[in-house]
DNA sequence: TGTACATCAGTGAACGCGCGTTCACTGATGTAC
DNA sequence: TGTACATCAGTGAACGCGCGTTCACTGATGTAC
């Protein structure tokens, strides 16, 4: 065995595995990097291995070309927001009061997206930018997230009465709200409190009212 | 005066702006057609002189950069789209039943969006785009309708007990979410009508979520 | 443990190409008289 | 109406530059014995 008491040094059997790994996560990290600033599509492959300090031939030992590195960027951005779903769905599972559960999601998203600008930028920028491969990999990744939504919210008492594709369409909705909240949080300049307040008031009263109307679902019209 | 039943043909004064007028629309109209298949920022100047048959330094004459004419493409888009707002209003304005009124929304925009395809194409890419001031004209413009929408909202009767302020957060609900369900018209393929009547169907159900809470926003919580 | 061979991530040079921008120019359009 | 001059949209050639991709290579890592 290689693995008993081995010494702290040395070659062990995976070092050039772990190695070409590190180049590649140094390639989607200065990616997104470069990406804060322009569109996949205008991202030069000379460009990125400049900013890595590799050689550009060796980019192609780890993808055949920038949208491939485009659909991974996607997997990473995305299964670190499915943390975050999970988050907001496991706040949401208790018999919480709608406004505490709102003001909850609100607090997580805007957290969550000082945490990952990059990554939520990204998503923002391509997800009907100009690499139809990239924008099927966001659309499907995000299809899931409404899937994990809908579940979330099928265990709800005020779920009664509602069909499951009803609740996919409900569940989607929120998610849309949740990106669109993100993309606006992106742009505002990340220091101006004021702007921010008025972001997250606007998320809070958009969530409420698609959350009343989901309540009130099944009640006669007012009218 | 020189107008005065004057000879149908022959240069006349204006002759010359006319025809600057007519290559400055040909600019734009091409830049429309090879935005289709990506984004702003990586549509070469070039590339655009050829497939309007100009010399590239033409290009000069008319916009001082890529970003110019993306501008210009920003206010010819939304420009289009001001009317379609106004005519989704203007079937609100009298008193039909809320269902009709949403049937009829969405039918407008379905309309709207295959006359405009790449108007809104483009719109929906360069939204959260790599061109920082087309990503703000976009915005400024999305705000304003955000004003229409809410100017028409104050006027019905179901908008009693809702501050200007709030009037415009569930404005600007609306409008995003005609933007996202014309960009899922655009996604699927023109030509399958299952797909087009799932999206219609989920814009339409989305539109009855929010319109119930809007309704039912000072009742009561049910539990 | 030591040796001989295989693998393969990363190199560096070379290639042809299309790019954005500049410039002095041309010739149709516009204007003054 | 005719003439002489001014304007300016569009030309075409030239520039230096960085691009994506290919290729034979090197040398550290891995494997068989």
């Amino acid at each position: 065995m290689s693995h008993t008491g081995a010494p702290a040094e040395g070659p062990r059997p995976g070092v050039r595995q772990a190695q070409k790994q590190q180049t590649r996560q140094a390639l989607l990290d200065a990616g997104l990097r470069l990406l804060e600033h322009q569109n996949l599509s205008s991202l030069g492959l000379r460009e990125l291995t400049r900013e890595v300090g590799v050689s550009p031939a060796a980019f192609y030992r780890h993808f055949p070309d920038m949208d491939g590195l485009g659909v991974a960027l996607v997997g990473e951005a995305l299964g670190s927001l499915h943390a975050m779903v999970r988050a907001v769905l496991a706040d949401g599972a208790d018999g919480s009061a709608p406004d505490a559960l709102i003001e909850r999601t609100v607090t997580i998203t805007a957290t969550y997206v000082d945490a990952h600008r990059p990554h939520i930028r990204f998503i923002a920028r391509e997800r009907h930018g100009g690499v139809r491969t990239v924008r099927e990999a966001i659309a499907a990744e995000l299809d899931r997230f409404a899937d994990e939504v809908a579940t979330g919210l099928a265990v709800q008492p005020s779920s009664a009465g509602w069909s499951a594709g009803d609740l996919h369409v409900l569940a989607g909705l929120y998610v849309d709200h949740m990106v669109s909240t993100a993309a606006e949080l992106l742009e505002a300049p990340p220091d101006d409190p004021e702007v921010r307040r008025r972001i997250l008031h606007a998320a809070r009263l958009r969530m409420r009212i698609i959350s009343v109307g989901r309540r009130h679902w099944l009640d006669p019209d007012p009218d």
